[in-house]
RNA sequence: UCCUCCUUAGCUCAGUUGGUUAGAGCAUCUGACUGUUAAUCAGGGGGUCGUUGGUUCAAGUCCAACAGGAGGAGCCA
């Protein structure tokens, strides 16, 4: 019975008037005692069913109420307004799910991303999260299909560990100790010999080591999967538990890995353009009204299709790290002291503001740096023959930030066991990490991505907690 | 975690130098109308002004702490 409604998205491009069809879903107005908006979460687009004058019972018009989901069944017929081909002419309007109006949060009126956070159980029924997350499901798939389509293995990388020797941030523990009752050794520390898997463990905040295992046998491989990091961070673009895409390969230098994930970037992108132009329109379009809020000169210059077209059509710009601090060393923004952290000096990280100069102001388009500073990045990354940099890279993307993060490992064991030694990381710890170096060792490299930055990027959401279902961060883990 | 700002009706917001009974639009309810596109028109209901404490004859308005939110920063993806 319930396999026969067809699809509100497939009505309004296929319909053909005189069929009979049985349609379900959500109301989302209900206009002039006859006119049904019927949503079903195929598209954002409605479906207008017609409840014709005198033809049904007062007392069921009157529950077709914002939120009310329905069963319609009826004939499809040209539509005699205007703002659709094609409406359903309703036989039959069967009540699946009341909707008290009084009570439903959610009005046939414009709502603020902050209110609907607060009800992310019923956010999805707006038009805005819907095409969000219709478009996260997509690039979600077109990564998939990227990395597949080239013969990459996917792999599973595990969600609890043991290892924190990597120093990728705060991690969450996983005991099932009692927390009211731990057990305690002789020295009055826990004593994590009694826990679950008989030492500390905690959530994964990166596959990346376990991913090079992998790597230096079945070659090109990739993870995608949640990450976990227990920061006190409080920002648009950082999450508790988000999701992260790891590619790892062997046989690959520094160069090979900004190729690689230069088409990457351009391929999801593009993949989400064709595969949903419905829904990037629509986000497009609420973007613009957004932007239309702003001061001028803090509204962006392309719209968000035009923006993601330009970033499929274009190289981005790959400079040295010793580049960009010349670029910003010498430019007026810095001669005239408008950095709050000036640069002036090789060496310092650099900080939000100046990469938001280099790819808003100085490129306007998306940025690979790399060739960074060793002493302000990861132990696993190569040294270069210079002595003072390693081969890492970071993709900076407009209005996003770092989207990517990679190297090229170190493969040379004493120069990996030097570099652990200098940072105070243990070798016993990561023997199964130094021992790909011992037995056949090879160049090897690979990045993470941020899948919810991505989202963002593609979304042109501005908040990284609209574009999860459920986000985590500090003080919130509600539904 | 730090800095700045915000918290008033279901939602989005006004509310003057502290001064009677706190307003608007939308939503909701009632009625009218009926080919409407967030329908339109008329009328009604709806508030412990985030919480706690303080100053004052008097606090939505001033002060403090706490909670939540936004923007920026740090950490990062």
């Amino acid at each position: 019975m319930f396999n026969k409604r067809t699809e509100v998205a497939k009505v309004l491009n296929d319909g053909q008037p005189g069929e009979e069809m049985i349609v379900m879903g959500w109301v989302r107005t209900f206009r002039n005692n006859q006119f049904i908006a019927l949503n079903d979460g195929s598209t954002n687009i409605n479906l207008q069913v017609v409840a014709p004058l005198g033809k049904f019972e007062d007392a069921l018009l009157r529950r077709l109420n914002t939120g009310t989901a329905i069963r319609a069944t009826g004939k499809v017929v040209a539509s005699p307004g205007k703002g659709q081909r094609v409406e359903l002419v309703a036989d039959q309007i069967d009540i699946l799910g009341d909707s008290d109006a009084e009570k439903y949060p959610l009005q046939p009126k414009k709502h603020s991303l902050e209110f609907l956070r607060e009800i992310a159980h019923l956010r999805f029924r707006t038009n805005t999260f819907a095409s969000v997350f219709r478009v996260r499901s997509i690039v979600a798939y077109a990564i998939h299909k990227f990395f597949v389509d080239k013969g990459f293995v996917y792999l599973h990388a595990p969600i609890i560990t043991a290892s924190d020797a990597e120093g990728a941030g705060e991690t969450f523990h996983v005991t099932n100790f009692d927390l009211a009752n731990v057990p305690k050794d002789e020295h009055g520390k826990v004593d994590f010999k009694e826990d679950f898997f008989g030492r500390s463990a905690n959530l994964t905040v990166s596959g990346q080591l376990e991913a090079e295992l992998a790597a230096t046998a079945l070659g090109n491989v990739y993870t995608f999967g949640p990450t976990f990091r227990a920061e006190n961070s409080n920002t648009a673009r950082h999450l508790a538990e988000f999701w992260m895409i790891e590619p790892e390969m062997a046989f690959y230098d520094l160069e090979d890995n900004m190729d690689l994930a230069e088409a990457f970037i351009k391929y999801i992108i593009r993949y989400a353009l064709t595969h949903c132009p419905d829904d990037m329109a629509f986000l497009a379009n609420r973007l613009a009204e957004e932007e239309k809020q702003k001061p001028q000169q803090e509204r962006s210059e392309m719209g968000l299709v035009e923006k993601l077209q330009f970033v499929i059509d274009n190289n981005f710009e790959r400079i040295t790290y010793t580049e960009a601090i010349d670029i910003l060393k010498n430019s007026n923004h810095n001669k005239k002291k408008k950095f709050q952290y000036p640069v002036n000096e090789w060496g310092i990280d650099l900080q939000s503001e100046h990469e938001r100069y280099l790819v808003e102001k100085h490129f306007k388009k998306p940025v690979i740096l790399y060739n960074y500073p060793k002493e302000i990045k990861a132990f696993y990354m190569r040294q270069n023959e210079d002595g003072r940099t390693v081969a890492a890279m970071d993709i900076l993307a407009p209005g996003i930030g770092e989207i990517v993060g990679g190297s090229q490992r170190e493969e040379r064991l004493d120069q990996l066991q030097s570099r652990m030694k200098e940072m105070g990381i243990s070798e016993e710890e990561l023997f199964w990490y130094l021992d790909i170096r011992r037995f056949g060792t090879v160049p090897h490299a690979g990045f993470g991505l941020g899948f919810e930055r991505m989202v963002q990027f593609i979304t042109g959401m501005t908040n990284i907690r609209d574009v999860i279902p459920f986000p985590r961060y500090p003080k919130n883990v509600e539904f």
